[in-house]
DNA sequence: GAAGGATATATCGCGCACGATATAATCGCA
DNA sequence: TGCGATTATATCGTGCGCGATATATCCTTC
């Protein structure tokens, strides 16, 4: 694994975290790919939909925030949920700036078909629980140190 | 963190392993971002390098191997390399069929430069070592998992 | 050596991510 | 009250990922 220059084992791909993180996300996406098609939804969206499952009518800001995307992605996202008829979008009274998405009847129901993913997805990476947890715990732990970083410059 | 009914815990946000993987890798991403720009790079196209900079002149397919991607995204990918003076990509001779990349003096000479970034990375990830080697192979093992169960179906 | 299948790469379309910019509403403060 | 600054969302352009399809080359088998 390693090579001759110090460089060489700094750069070797399979020593990246970053690859592995990002290769894991890959594999994950393709695992859920499969069972979202069956529901019509890509994984983004279904990101939100966990959101607004979570808690109905939240603005746009609220649900970037917890995704962490801005609304370059999530108003075409969202815009795409309201034309499959799962969310309506409509401005706030109070404030006129903000966009409240909140979900419709259909968008509703959707919750019960849904809740067939994760144990789908859980038997796929063939984890413990306990695994699934601790490697939960820690990818938080890195993201949370990562824009900490980021924030300070 | 849990709710009353099991649809909640089972669906909430926080709860979801694929989100921590999703947003580290966005995290990641957004820490490469500032030093892959000193060098002109994205993030994928880094990892193209990386690949030709451990042995030079492989196929497309080669890369894509490693890479767990499709001609479908490396092709555009390569050309912008090649566009960007950083790569060469010719027909081979005995397969007319493969394209084979090579690095040009300017993409050999990058290396250099690149082995600045994964000491940084590092620095912002906060991890040891130890947790940065325990969290790659935890994470390699469950993309392993998971493409050897897409493939059984 | 011609036909049919397999292989390697390329192309196209769509949906993210995200930097940069725009627009409109609200707030702060003189 | 009015005006500059801030805030919330939207728009635009570029580069991935990836399913679907195309094209060209190679390989097999008769």
């Amino acid at each position: 694994m390693t090579r001759q220059d110090p460089a060489s084992a700094l750069l070797a791909l399979d020593n990246q975290l970053c690859f592995a993180v990002y290769s894991a996300a890959h594999a994950l996406n393709r695992a859920y790919k499969p069972l979202l098609a069956q529901l019509g939804l890509t994984y983004p969206q279904y990101l939100a939909l966990l959101i607004l499952w979570e808690r109905d009518g939240q603005r746009v800001g609220e649900i970037g925030a917890r995704l962490m995307l801005d609304t370059n992605t999530l108003t075409p996202l969202l815009k795409r949920l309201e034309a499959m008829g799962l969310v309506a979008r409509r401005r706030s009274a109070e404030d006129e700036r903000q966009v409240l998405i909140s979900l419709t009847e259909k968008g509703s129901a959707m919750r019960a078909r849904a809740a067939a993913v994760p144990p789908e997805i859980f038997a796929a990476t063939g984890c413990s629980l306990d695994d699934i947890v601790r490697l939960r715990t820690e990818l938080a732990a890195l993201r949370e140190r990562l824009d900490a970083g980021s924030d300070a410059r």
